[in-house]
DNA sequence: ACCTTTCTGTTGCAAAAACAACCGAATCGT
DNA sequence: ACGATTCGGTTGTTTTTGCAACAGAAAGGT
């Protein structure tokens, strides 16, 4: 575990805390590691969950399969990205998506009671982890409205273009880079893709925007 | 604003903490009421807002107009829930949507600072509330998730049922009452209104439900 | 009680999306 | 280097949606 110490202290969790005082954190934590091969599941759908995630190495995607194999991309995780922290909570049902491995990873499991019980002593920095658990989860909130955002909108090109768009902010560039072939995308934004990746080439023609693979430039 | 213990209590941000107690955290977590008129905003788009906010009294939507009128409503606040907590952290950017008074309400503000920072004697129950806070956000979190199921559905007749489903589900019982009028769950569900209300028809022609105004029956 | 406004359902038409099938290019594994 | 698989783009058909206009019912105000 002690090999991922860098990575935890790059993340918004721990922002703010030191390397040591996250090393003594662990153990306080409950932290445990656990590694998936590609394509595993990490948690699945109808499951139920004690443990607040954080991925330390790879990347995975929440998703979710119908009975007709009809997929659903909620999102995509990243290094340093805290997930499941949401069904912790009593009384919050079951799991209602799985997360998936794209590549082989290493997940971090925390002990949510003890994150958010501060501790009599040891820890000084306790209080700053709650704040920041608080701060991340907003985050993650305001993510989950921008895209009930892209979703509201009525059609292929609008809901490419405000996706594309909020890609574009968050990176700070007109050149972006999705964690999406064209099907997941498609998936990600709930539309047929045969139909989207006709409506990008038309984006194209119309100059709206230029692409190579999961590559693209705005203008 | 003691006035209003006996609803707070009834919050989860508040579970398990007593009438007494509360009035004594309201100064220490810096709480002021506002009122609002029928069709006032609370919250407008493009703002910044620095407290977490809690409705007493009245009833409120999320929503959002885009230039051309086409409104979009993310949701419905009651009594007792919490909102806005989502952009207090920092660097949150301006408000992403408006609140909206459909009836006379009252609003308690908090000063999240407050509420995140545990204060170091008097409020025994501080940290209860911190992590009542931290449930509430988890099962506005879920709610959001559920949403985007909603709304990833493909025709407006799987989006009715799945939206319908959950409701009966939450209310736990086939017959249900929702918070909209047509146009207002059509702006909801993203779908146009007479579209809506033919599918709803048919619908009930086809035997899957009934209803009357906001009341639905499901089979 | 009357008029006005809002709400809901209905219809026809045009636009868009879903679906299915296919093809060439790139990628992967051995 | 080879075949198999994945990926992205294209096309045509069917289904669904969005849009506009309208009408009766209900609700609200004076």
């Amino acid at each position: 575990m002690k090999k991922f110490v860098p990575v935890l202290k790059k993340t918004k969790l721990f922002a703010g805390v030191g390397e040591d005082e996250i090393a003594a954190m662990l153990s306080c934590l409950g932290a445990r590691l656990r590694k998936y091969k590609k394509g595993e599941y990490v948690l699945q759908q109808g499951g139920y969950l004690a443990d607040m995630l954080v991925l330390a190495e790879g990347s995975l995607h929440i998703q979710r399969d119908d009975y007709w194999g009809n997929r659903s991309i909620l999102g995509h995780i990243g290094i340093g990205e805290i997930f499941g922290e949401a069904y912790v909570a009593p009384g919050s049902g079951v799991l209602l998506n799985d997360v998936v491995a794209l590549e082989d990873s290493s997940v971090f499991f925390f002990d949510v009671k003890r994150v958010i019980t501060t501790c009599s002593s040891a820890c000084r920095f306790h209080t700053a982890v709650v704040q920041n658990l608080f701060f991340a989860i907003s985050e993650k909130n305001r993510g989950l409205v921008q895209k009930l955002d892209f979703m509201s909108r009525r059609t292929t090109r609008e809901k490419l273009i405000a996706y594309l768009s909020a890609e574009a902010k968050k990176q700070n560039s007109p050149y972006i880079t999705i964690p999406f072939n064209r099907q997941q995308l498609a998936d990600y934004l709930s539309v047929d893709r045969s139909a989207m990746s006709n409506e990008l080439c038309k984006m194209r023609d119309d100059g709206l925007l230029e692409f190579e693979k999961n590559r693209f430039k705005l203008r």
